[in-house]
Parts: structure tokens; sequence; C-alpha cells
RNA sequence: GGGCGAUUAGCUCAGUGGGAGAGCGCUUGCUUCACACGCAAGAGGUCGCUGGUUCGAUACCAGCAUCGCCCACCA
């Protein structure tokens, strides 16, 4: 039999769905809302697996409560990931021997745009691929024409309200990027280097000298003063006089600062640098101390000014060459000048670009800025509030995470939200010429104007057509374009058509639910927070699902370098998207990261295969009235499947409800195989095989329900498969993506039923066990017995002999015989009182072998349950167990141990 | 340095204050009329180590070890 083929499956569905417009959503409806948006991919290349994993949870959710009755918003996008892609179509350029600054930036961004049509194009093709069910009317960009009328109404607005500064700070600046990078953005490496050990004599005294420890000498050019600690007894006497700076004529204050100097460490005297450290400049503002930034934005050592007082021999060494560069010939002046004092070897963490891997630059810039931490308006603590506390608006899960953001936000400091790029969004800034001549002296040569940080910026929504205070009509707009998340954090409103007051905002905002991996938590979560309570006065989404990270089998992140990338479309080519998507929900268990082998897709796929074959068997059989009579009327192996299906979904729906798309995965691959298949298609058989009775339309009809009904509760993990099947079935409607979810129902479960079929499966694996263990042929059919004390018990196994006879190849079943001799015995407990004992015939068992094998086994039955017994005994004779231990537990292990007395008894009288 | 997480079968991982689980892999048998991407049966674990709490700990607490992640300026 040819094997399930997803291929042309998947491809009919997924144009029927939208064709039929299934995935849109109507924001009049009266159903509940329920919404979520994607985190949007960006355009910087295809999806990966932990789009996949991502997207098919969101898709679980959103065809979840779809089905369920919500009127379920799913809105699809994609991001324009600012320096990533400037980045990608760099290197493209590159190799067409081309490059950024010949195109210019109109061209560029031209070409920019180009490669996002393409790009954007492949990703939403493979977003369909995965069977996502966004509405795709409402596909956004971060840079389409709506998300621009947002960010710049936000900008103004944040402008306006003043959370939004210009400031000459230091940045961590890419001199690779050109650009400003964000705290987040710099990654810190441990990186061999050197300590070098300098000597800055006293002004008043050449004999006396402070010794400062430094891993970077070439910036102590920019060194304006050095620190020691003010209750330090061998340096605060020093306090106020002044060192010579080396290799300049300048002189430059010893400051006390308690808090830059730590006295254990190095030498007990730092140099500070106000221009290219951070704590520098935080010790340079307590202490009023210029800046001197020794380096342009290509990490070179700039031309310096005379008042520098740099030695000119130095000067004229070092100018202009790399800071690799200009390090050893510093090195090699200060020793000449007997300046040196020791060079050791050190490791000490580096920061660098997170996209390109370069040695990142604290660099003095005029740069953009966001104030998170207002007195008045902090969006920051207004972002805290919202995950705090016992009824927060936000909830994270697993909640875990909850302390990880609130940590990182009680210690959050301004955004820079400048980049020095061309791809972005261009802030909405203008400046004068003729009001900021002074500001406005230099064009880089690719025409990019340097905008000082005294110059005074107009904030519009529109380009102001002259200025207003001078009527001069030749404004420049500020060249520098957003971070990209800041257009990321507008996303949840921005995508429902945010500033304008449109249907979908009320209805849809705030969202539901965000589905994200831990890695983004700061860069865009807590912003998106921050953004939608500000402008929005509500938290953008009631819950955060936070999944782990996709690694490969051996725990490896995977990346194209390592070779280690599984990609998600040859696995869905291979496997079936259907395969796919369970095998990512069925791992998603909450936790950091999913080592995914490729194994697991292959076991799915069989899952599938399993679902098919089983859809071809109740379809084969459907033939014939079916008697669809109320389910407690029916007989007992369908009385039994109906309930089974009851509480898998009840189980089922719990699971979706707490985010345990593993949990739920499992309830039904469980059922699916292990109880569907393996049992009730078997016990079926029996009552099919006499096609014209009044059992086989009992049967008929209650394998076609129940399969229906498990179709419905697979669709939101195997969209394409439960749709070519239902549609193969009798059914109303025209997609099983709008039919309702099952729901449980409490009455529907039997648990007399369930009962009695635990005991004739119990029974059934008794008999193949015994089989199996005594080699005896698939083929050979011997009669099997069955002895049962309980009276009531018996009854329901002789009602049942015939199916017991069939599952397990035997002849027939003789219950409590009286004459015939039984030996091979197989103890088995049901229900407290009744005990039975299952046999087969001595004759069969032929050869002494069989016997010793028989003999060990239940040799060390008897001891397993001889130790049970014990370790109860033990345990029901403690007066503190008696005493302490719930009722509950206690029956329930006096019921054990009873059961296991009279299952040993059992054993030795059978020997 | 601070924080977080992990440690359970050969592998990848669930799980629980009261007799250790799944998938894959492995062993054995099976062309049983839906399925060999299958059916049936089986082997395999001192639940990282040491203490503590408890009548009872794989689970709760503390310490240790190993691994991983995040944050941090140690000049």
């Amino acid at each position: 039999t040819p094997a399930y083929d997803p291929a042309p499956v998947e491809a009919r569905w997924s144009s029927f769905w939208e064709r039929r417009g299934f995935f849109r959503a109507d924001p009049a409806a009266a159903a509940a809302p329920y919404g979520i948006v994607i985190p949007p991919p960006n355009i910087t290349g295809s999806l990966h697996l932990g789009h996949a994993l991502n997207n098919t949870l969101q898709d679980v959710l959103i065809r979840w409560r779809r089905m369920a009755g919500d009127a379920a918003l799913w809105i699809p996008g994609t991001d324009h990931a600012g320096i990533a892609t400037q980045n990608v179509v760099e290197r493209q350029l590159m190799a067409e021997g081309q490059s950024r600054e010949l195109l210019g930036r109109d061209a560029f961004v031209r070409r920019v745009w180009q490669w996002r049509n393409e790009s954007g194009r492949a990703i939403i093709a493979q977003l369909k691929r995965l069977g996502a069910s966004c509405d795709w009317s409402r596909e956004a960009f971060t840079m389409d024409e709506p998300r621009q009328a947002a960010v710049r109404e936000a900008f103004v607005r944040l402008f306006k309200d003043g959370l939004i500064y210009r400031g000459q700070r230091l940045i961590n600046w890419c001199p690779r990027c050109q650009t400003a990078l964000s705290d987040i953005e710099v990654e810190h490496e441990e990186t061999r280097g050197k300590m070098y050990y300098i000597k800055y004599p006293l002004a008043d005294d050449p004999d006396l000298f402070l010794t400062v420890a430094t891993t970077r000498p070439e910036t102590l050019l920019g060194d304006t003063a050095v620190a020691v600690h003010p209750d330090d007894p061998r340096y605060n006497e020093w306090i106020d006089k002044t060192v010579l700076l080396p290799l300049t004529s300048r002189r430059i204050p010893i400051v006390g600062d308690a808090i830059l100097v730590d006295r254990e460490f190095g030498t007990g005297a730092v140099k500070i640098t106000p221009a290219h450290d951070f704590n520098d400049e935080k010790a340079g503002q307590r202490h009023n101390l210029p800046k001197i930034s020794i380096l342009d934005e290509h990490g070179r050592i700039q031309p310096f000014l005379e008042e520098h007082g740099v030695d000119p021999a130095v000067r004229g060494d070092i100018t202009q060459l790399s800071v690799a560069e200009a390090r050893p010939r510093v090195e090699r002046w200060l020793r000449e000048r007997g300046q040196l004092l020791k060079v050791e070897d050190h490791t000490h963490p580096l920061g660098k670009c997170y996209r390109c891997r370069t040695v990142v630059e604290p660099y003095l810039s005029p740069q953009w800025f966001v104030r998170v931490n207002d007195p008045g308006k902090s969006l920051a603590k207004a972002a805290i509030d919202a995950v705090e506390g016992d009824q927060p608006a936000i909830r994270f899960i697993p909640e875990g995470w909850t302390n990880n953001y609130l940590g990182w936000m009680r210690q959050i400091e301004d955004w820079c939200i400048s980049r020095q790029i061309w791809w972005g969004h261009q802030i909405p800034a203008w400046y004068c010429q003729q009001c900021n001549q002074d500001a406005l002296l230099h064009t880089t040569p690719d025409g990019t104007p340097i905008v000082g940080i005294d110059a005074r910026p107009i904030v519009e929504l529109t380009p102001p057509e002259r200025c207003p205070v001078c009527g001069q009509s030749e404004l420049i707009q500020d060249p520098d374009v957003l971070d990209t998340w800041f257009s990321s954090a507008l996303w949840p409103f921005s995508t429902l058509g945010w500033p304008q007051e449109t249907d979908e905002l009320k209805t849809f905002y705030p969202t539901n639910t965000l589905v994200t991996s831990f890695d983004i938590i700061f860069f865009w979560v807590a912003r998106m927070i921050m953004f939608g309570l500000y402008f929005k006065k509500q938290a953008p989404f009631r819950t955060v699902y936070i999944h782990a990270l996709v690694r490969d089998a051996e725990g490896q992140k995977m990346s194209k370098s390592k070779g280690n990338v599984i990609d998600p479309l040859v696995m869905m080519d291979k496997y079936g998207t259907d395969a796919l998507r369970f095998t990512l929900a069925a791992m998603a268990s909450p936790g950091r990261d999913i080592r995914l082998a490729e194994e697991r897709i292959a076991g799915y796929r069989n899952f599938a295969n399993k679902l098919w074959n089983a859809a071809r068997f109740v379809l084969m059989n459907l033939d014939g009235p079916r008697d669809s009579r109320p389910a407690a009327e029916r007989s007992l192996y369908n009385r039994w499947i109906i309930s089974r299906l009851q509480r898998c979904i009840a189980d089922t729906q719990q699971a979706l409800a707490a985010y345990r798309f593993d949990e739920a995965a499992n309830h039904l691959y469980h059922f699916t195989w292990n109880e569907y298949c393996d049992w009730y298609i078997e016990f079926s058989k029996s009552s099919l095989n006499d096609t014209g009775s009044p059992a086989a339309a009992m049967t008929r009809a209650t394998l076609a329900e129940s399969f229906e009904t498990l179709l419905r509760l697979l669709h939101p993990f195997m969209p394409f498969i439960t749709e070519e099947l239902w549609q193969a079935f009798p059914h109303e409607g025209e997609s099983i993506m709008v039919t309702p979810y099952p729901a449980p129902l409490p009455g529907m479960t039997d648990d007399t039923a369930e009962q009695d079929v635990e005991m004739i499966q119990a029974i059934v694996t008794g008999f193949r066990d015994m089989r199996s263990v005594h080699g005896i042929a698939p083929s050979h059919k011997l009669p099997g017995f069955v002895i049962v004390t309980d009276p009531q018990a018996a009854r329901r196994v002789k009602a049942a002999a015939d199916m017991v006879a069939r599952l397990a190849r035997l002849s027939r079943i003789t219950v409590n015989p009286s004459d015939e001799p039984v030996h091979a015995a197989e103890g088995i407990l049901e229900g407290r009182d009744a005990r039975l004992l299952i046999a087969l015939p001595a004759e069969t068992m032929e050869l002494a072998q069989e016997h010793a094998k028989e003999a060990a086994r239940k040799e060390k039955r008897i001891k397993e349950l001889a130790a049970q017994i014990e370790r109860d005994e033990k345990t029901l004779a403690n007066a503190q167990f008696l005493a302490k231990a719930p009722p509950h537990e206690v029956e329930k292990i006096r019921a054990r141990h009873r059961e296991n007395q009279a299952e040993l008894k059992l054993m030795r009288e059978s020997s």
C-alpha cells in the first residue's frame, strides 16, 4: 500500500482556504475577538526552524480559537530590519563591484526596496507553505506607508512630550557599519589583550608618580584626569594635585572618586577618558571634566587640535591610523620615554557588533534618545507596573521570564534610537541651514550632512516648507534613521491602523497573545509594552508566551557556518508540513531550548501516515446503515471509545488553554495511535464483520463520528491532512477550518465502560504476553482459560470471550473451567476484589525448558510482589503515616496491598 | 562578579511528596483482511553528589560538582 503523500494535499487546501476567505476576521463580528500579531520576520533571508516553531504555535492558537468561535485575527507582516538588511544588500553590491557610496543614498534605498519586494514575497510564501492562517489581506511591513505614518506620529508626539531628545553622548559605535548601536546590540566576548602600566609623573615633583593600568594605552591622549579612591592612604593626599599626561604637554588633575575606583584592583589609580569609556564619561560628569575624542567615525586616530598638546612627533606618527595600528606605536613611544613600567597579558571582555563582529568603540557623537525614566511620565515604570502585582495586565508564560524582564526594566537606560545608516525610517526632523550655520558645517563625501549637537531641529509630521524662525526655505532633513525596533515597538497597533481610530483597532486592541522567543524580550517585547501603554493607554497584549530556541540534536545553535542548519522547507518537502508542525508543537515544552533531531520529524510523519490509514479503514467500512443512537445506548466498545475521546478532548483543551502545546500534541498522539487505532479499530472489526447486523450499524456510526471529531481536534496541529480526510467523510460545512472545535461534554464519559474495557485489554495483553514468552507461533490457535472469582466479573469476561479470543489469537476462551488442566498462568488483578487468572492448556507447554522459563518468570514476579508487600506493610504499620497521610493515600496503599497479596496467593497456588 | 536554567533509559526529553514515563534506538517474533512510515512482546534507569525538612524525597530546602544561557566597567 502506498504511504500518505502530503505534497498534493498541501497544495490543494492552502489555496482553497485563502480563496474562500476563511482567514479573514471581521471587526464587526459579534464573536469575542482574539488577536495575534506576528513577530515580523526580517527580510534578510528565508525562514529558519525558529520561525517555523514560532509560527506553528501561533497558527495552532489561531486555528483553535477560530474553531472555538472567536473572531480570530492573525496579522502577518515583515520587518525592514535596518542594519541587517542594509548589510545584506551591501554585500550584494560588493559582489557586483558596486558600493553603497558609489550608488548614493536614493539609489541605494531604491535598491533595498527592490530586495525587500523579493525577499518579503518569499517569506510570505513560506509562511503560507507552513499553513499559517494569517489574514493576508492585512499584510503589513514595518516601512510601508501606513507604518511610516505611525512612526512619524509616534516620533513627533514623543518629541513634543519631551520624551525624545538629542544628546552628545558616548554611544556604542561600529566603525564598520558606521552607526550607533544600542546597548543590547553589543555582544561581549572574552578577548586576549594586554594590560599596560604607565607612569604619570606629578607636576610638582617629577620624582613622584602614579602608576595607571590600562588595556588601551592610545586613549591616554584623551585623558582629562586620573582618579584615586578618596580613602586610599597611598594616594589621597595627592587629590587635587596635577600630573603630567605622558606624550603630551598637558597637565591633568588627580580626582578622588569612590565610585569609579576599586582600591583592590590594579594599581588603585585609574585614568579618566570621558570620550572613550562609559564609566569614565560618568566620572567626567561628576568632576566636570572635558571630553577629548581621539577617534574619527572610522575608528582612526583623528588629527589633534593644538590645544590637546599632543607631542608633534607622536601626532605625526599615529594620526589616521586605526586603533590596532596605533597601539604598538604608542607603546613604543611610552617605552622610549621610560614611562611604560610593564606590560602583562590580560583577558577581558570586549564589545563587538552583533551584526559584523567588529570591535565596537565607545564614541562621542550626537544621537537621538528616548527618555525612558522621565520623572513625570516614566515609560519604564509603566511597563514595570503592567507585569507586577496580583492582577497584572500582562502575564509571561512561563512566568519565570517575568523577573528577567523586571530586572532589565529596572536598570534600563535611555534608548538610543538613531542609526547612521540609510535603510530605515528617516528621522522626521529638519534643520534650517541659515539658523544653524555653526552646527551644519560639514558634509561627508557621500553628501550626508553632519548635524552638530547645537543644531535646533524642527520636528513635524510633514516636511516643513520653510524655517518658521527666519523664513528661509532651505531646510535639510536629519540624515539618521531610526533603530529598527522603533517601528517594531508600534507593531501591535500600527498594524491595526493607528494613529487612525479604526474599527480594527477598537476591536482587536489589545491583542491577546504574543508568541515569541526570549532573545527579543528586551529588544522588542519591552519596547512594545512601553509604547503600547504610552500611546494606547493599554498594554498591547495580555499574554506573552515565550518559547524555546531551536537547536540541533547536539544542542548547538543552528548556523550556516556550522553547517547544522535544518531547513524547514526541506523538512516540509521530505516529511510533510503536518509532520513538521506536529513535531514542533510536541517539542514545545517550557524551557530554554529544543534540540531537534530529524528522526523526530520522521516519527511524526509516521503518525500522519497512521492517521491516513486509520481513515482509510473507517471509510472502507462506512457502507451500510448507520445507527446514531445516544452514546449510552451503544455497545460496550463504542461507549468506551466515545468516553475515551471525551477525555482526550478535555485534556487537549486544557493543555491548549495552558499553552502546553507539547501536552496537547502528546494527548492527541496517544489517543489516536494507542487507543483509537490499537484497540478501537480492532474491537470494531468484530461487529463490522457481520455487515448487516444492528451492531455493525452502531459501530459504523461510532467509527465515523468519533473519527470526524478526532480530525477536528487535530486540525490546529495538522491542518492539511485533517482537511483532506474530513472532506472525504460525511460532513456539514465547507471546511474543517470553520467547524466547531470539539468541546468536552462532562456527561459523556462512561466509567463503567472504561473499566470493563480496561479489564479486557489486560486479559488480551496477558495472553499475548504468555504466547510470546512461550514462543507459541501466532498461527497456533489454542484455547485459553480465565479463572475469576467475582461472579460479576465472570459475567463480563464471558460476554467478551469472543473478542478476547480473536485479539489474542485463541481458539476459544473458557471462563472458570471445572475439569480442564491449566498450566502456564498469569495473574491479573481487576478492580478491587475481582481477581482473575488466565491460563493456557498444559499440553502446549511441552518442553521442560519452557517450564523452567515460566518458573523463573513467576519467581521474579513473586519476589517483586513480596518486596512491594513488605514495603507497604511497613508503611501501613507506621503510626505516623496513618496519622498524617491523607486518607485517600492510605486507602490507595491498602488497596494495593490487598491486590498484591491476592495476586501473590494466586501465583503461589498455580505453581 | 551577579542572575537564571539544566543534570531522569543508549539518544532526545516529559513528569510526580506515596509502587520510575514517552518518542527514537535496541532485542525477539510476525507478509494477522487500514497501515512494514506497520503489529505484538521484551531488555534497559542507585532519577548528578552530600546533607536537611518529612511518617515517606527522584520531586521541597541548603551546599557541592558539571554543563549551558543572560547580565556586568573591573581600569
